[in-house]
DNA sequence: TCTGCACCTTCCCATCATGGTAAGGTCAAG
DNA sequence: CTTGACCTTACCATGATGGGAAGGTGCAGA
């Protein structure tokens, strides 16, 4: 099948998929007579593989380990399992961090009457306040 | 005084300074004769409001509205509460999504043995599951 | 005065995932 | 043969940030 469908079967974009060959993470597809790009069921997989993967937040680079560690029939789960709880602490470090600046605002956003008159808790936090979360 | 000790005092990059200059979020700095840019009190202040707020996961946009509102003495706090809790709202669905993906990922890990078998729930959800977590 | 060093200037390039667009080739249906 | 949908490559843009080159400035010490 041409690009266009493999995009359509995977929701990668078509642009992105000749992204993903042109920096190694899928193979060099086959090509047609007309140099249009072929694709089977092979490949459908594979690009699944990818989008849901991104759709958990991984990286290009884990994503990159995820596939080897997919093709590798003798690769131990354990492998696996490491790369995604890793991954797991990451977001819940993300999680943390937003959850933090989410605190901070809601404070000041409590402290602030939001009526007419020109003194904002919010304003002056930001002007002055040495506030906690760092990215 | 000079880019470099602003960038110390504030904690924000001589390069990030020249870039956020160009693009307008602070006004063009003072030169010397040497022609080097020249800070005082002022910037010094607006630069760290910049950069707390980035540290509070504000985008450049919404940057560049509360610069405006901090500096029009006749803004209401109501439009600067207003923003704040847009914001807030915008890292609650963030935190929200990125716990859809951890307890995916989760649940997938609790079913993988972690042992040295070439089986792995994590592969096989990654491979054909069709997953609920979007960006 | 000369030298060295720390600092500054502008300009260009790179990141990362993604999208846009332009100029042109392919193919099937009418 | 034309039209339209699809494909190709190639270049440019995003947004916040950093790296580095080439060259000017300023000060302290020999």
């Amino acid at each position: 099948m041409q690009i266009g469908e493999a995009s359509r079967l995977t929701g990668v974009s078509a642009k992105m998929i000749r992204h993903y060959e042109s920096i190694g993470l899928i193979p060099n597809a086959d090509r047609r007579d007309s140099n249009y790009r072929d694709y089977g069921h092979h490949d459908i997989h594979r690009l699944g593989f990818i989008r849901r993967a991104r759709d958990l937040g991984f990286s290009m680079d884990e994503i990159r380990d995820l596939l080897r560690l997919w093709g590798d029939t003798q690769r131990s789960s354990a492998d696996v399992k490491a790369l995604t709880q890793s991954h797991i602490a990451e977001l819940d470090q993300k999680i943390r961090l937003l959850g933090e600046m989410r605190h901070t605002l809601a404070t000041l956003a409590d402290a602030c009457d939001g009526d007419h008159r020109p003194d904002c808790p919010i304003i002056e936090g930001l002007a002055g306040t040495e506030l906690h979360a760092r990215n």
